[in-house]
DNA sequence: CTTAGAACGTTGCATGCGCATCTACATAGC
DNA sequence: GCTATGTAGATGCGCATGCAACGTTCTAAG
């Protein structure tokens, strides 16, 4: 195939992909997962809680009954069924959890959180909304969120709200 | 202190965080974690290559001479020191990379790309990228990028396209 | 009722990662 | 030169996670 000039440098057929593209992409791989660090690494110096562990809490305590079925959760929280029993141990062990039996169905579990749990969300939620703010939003401009928003709805199929 | 109906329910104070803003973020954190899960799948599945992986090839072929110190390529790739130096030892077993004492400096390691690891990585180029445009480029227009070009350039301090 | 298949949660196992530590080398101060 | 401090990379260890397999229970088909 012969190429021409203006095809030579960065030719983008139908599926191919620009160089600018590709850097918007790496450059949101690269922030997503430092932002991420530097919050996990705020909640655990100054609470002694994983990410993973908040994002239960947090999920549990704006469920009904602040209790969600073992499944439902690990979806929430994009973790494996295996991964979520073994949070689950660990939170239990702390006393922020516990497992109660499904009546209407006896394979299942919740798992609920406990007064202790709500307590140490609690304290530990300042810290968290510190970090998001000062580290993703204030760099922000409303007009920058509000398009964020608009794209986020568009790659993420089940937005509902999660 | 006293509040007023239209404080009551989403009172902003100056270091306040609004829902939207949260379910902002919470978005944004699913979406990237959803995405690179399918993109890791991907190169798994067709070319048995993990994400890392791929990146390190990435970076190294993007070198000048294909290679890069260690320390420098890890916190390319976003790894700690230790992490890389496993990751290289895999690589290195496969004969995608090698190690070469630097001249400069006798601490140092180069870890190099090798023709094996450059064919490697030619191959799984268009996986990656039929991942990216598929699930992230494809679904925004160029105006959305462009915008998110350069809200990241703002999240992102050293931006210098790395 | 019985049986086949699916779904829920747990467990064994392997993997990949970070932290703390170690050794070898480099650099600065004397 | 010699020592003290710092840096590059490797290693021991622990931890969190996913996959595959398992037991239990539910559901559908006959």
């Amino acid at each position: 195939m012969t190429v021409t000039a203006s095809e030579s440098r960065d030719a983008i057929g139908p599926g191919e992909i620009s160089s600018e593209e590709l850097v918007v992409w790496r450059m949101l791989q690269r922030a997503q997962v430092r932002i991420t660090r530097l919050l996990e690494t705020d909640l655990l110096v100054e609470h002694d809680l994983a990410l993973a562990s908040y994002d239960v809490l947090t999920q549990l305590s704006e469920a009904p009954e602040r209790r969600l079925r073992m499944n439902d959760l690990a979806e929430r929280v994009l973790l494996s069924r295996s991964g979520l029993t073994r949070l689950i141990d660990r939170l239990q062990r702390d006393g922020l959890v516990q497992r109660e039996a499904c009546a209407s169905d006896a394979r299942g579990l919740f798992a609920v959180l406990t007064d202790a749990g709500a307590l140490r969300l609690a304290e530990a939620t300042p810290t968290y909304l510190r970090g998001i703010r000062t580290r993703f939003l204030d760099v922000l401009d409303a007009d920058e969120l509000r398009q964020c928003a608009a794209m986020l709805t568009k790659l993420f199929p089940d937005a509902a709200e999660r």
